[in-house]
DNA sequence: TCGCTTGGAAACCGATCGGTTTCCTCGCAC
DNA sequence: GTGCGAGGAAACCGATCGGTTTCCAAGCGA
């Protein structure tokens, strides 16, 4: 099997054992390990072997199998370090005076850019789902988790902008966010507008105001 | 990492050797390893080993690499196999006298009732290209081919029926389908008609009249 | 200075990876 | 009967898999 990417290697351990960038790599343990397996699982899909894993982030398997029991604790935990970025990125801030309209929207703007990137392959959470393919994974279960946050989300945006059926709204609009994201991923090319413009129908169909 | 299942191997070579069944497997060499492949991919992964996807299809390596050059090749071509009758499966005889509207929600009745199975992993399509992470690998563009078939359908059946944008909407319906599916995955429970529902919103609004 | 914990490096385990090759047995045309 | 090609069984290649273990050096409180 071909691999994704030929794996570039940015210069990972020897510089993080030079004292000074160990001065500065305050990190914990854990959290190297599971930055640079969010990233890799990521990027190379959950395939990658724990050698790899260890190698890139630095880490010495000993190490690794004192915090985790398994690979798939790690594959789980990575993703859930990584939710909470994930979320930033995605929502909007908490307080800002916008309608709740505009804060749904907020959603599906940054989804438009982050399809844009060529390095995007989908959501983290559903690729992990569909790479593991089991919903017992405790992989699957924190990405059931995240989605039903972004889902939480909408409901919670719907509920306040008067929509007719909020939970309902929000699980089309969380459909919409996914299915975005897999047409970016299989067309290999940006949206252009297009999660954009499928949201607002559903918005508009709901009576969510602007 | 934890295999997806258990791999139950539902009796495959003892049988399919004795004279009466090689009789009866009329099935060429080419056609036996698709297939295997087709259903071990999609049910397992692409991570599946060549060793055990021969074992199970009853064909040597030696004759799967007189047949392909790579692995990749056979993931590519097993997806390419299965799309004609993965497409009978969704879209809705060529000829039946419904209106367009009616011959579109087929394809949603369809995936309810497919994402409603509990070996359900979404669309085998999406599946692969999400999983091989690269544009360029020979599975992707099989993909790609089969989501563009799907939209090309929507976008036919728009026009035949009037819509506004058939072209826009066609490429939102496929969004929903591949959301849809997407959710079925990572919620690990059936749809409940929110693609039936969701698919409506949108007809709705394009003007596409039942 | 001592003893103790921490954790990195790396050997090691059996299994499997993608892929190639050798051998040998079929079935079939002549 | 004979020659030949197709193709299955299985050994083989180096590499890597997930996971465990041994060894040893650094750090640190007493």
């Amino acid at each position: 099997m071909t691999d994704a990417t030929p794996a570039p290697t940015t210069t990972p351990s020897p510089a993080a054992t030079t004292p000074e960038t160990r001065a500065s790599t305050r990190a914990s343990t854990r959290d190297r390990l599971l930055d640079a397996a969010a990233e890799l699982f990521y990027r190379e899909g959950v395939g990658v072997g724990i050698e790899a894993l260890c190698r890139t982030a630095g880490v010495s398997k000993r190490s690794m199998y004192q915090l985790f029991a398994s690979k798939d604790e790690v594959v789980a935990a990575s993703l859930e370090r990584a939710a909470p970025a994930y979320e930033a990125y995605l929502l909007p801030p908490a307080g800002d005076g916008r309608p709740p309209r505009a804060r749904i929207m907020h959603v599906f703007e940054r989804l438009e850019e982050a399809a844009a990137a060529p390095d995007f392959r989908g959501c983290p959470l559903v690729a992990a789902a569909v790479e593991v393919k089991s919903p017992e994974h405790p992989a699957s279960v924190v990405a059931r988790r995240g989605k039903d946050a972004l889902t939480a989300f909408f409901q919670q945006e719907a509920e306040r902008g008067g929509a007719e059926n909020p939970a309902l709204l929000a699980r089309q609009l969380t459909i919409v966010f996914d299915g975005s994201s897999a047409r970016a991923v299989v067309q290999a090319c940006g949206l252009d507008g297009l999660a954009v413009a499928t949201a607002s129908v559903l918005l508009d169909a709901a009576g969510l105001p602007a």
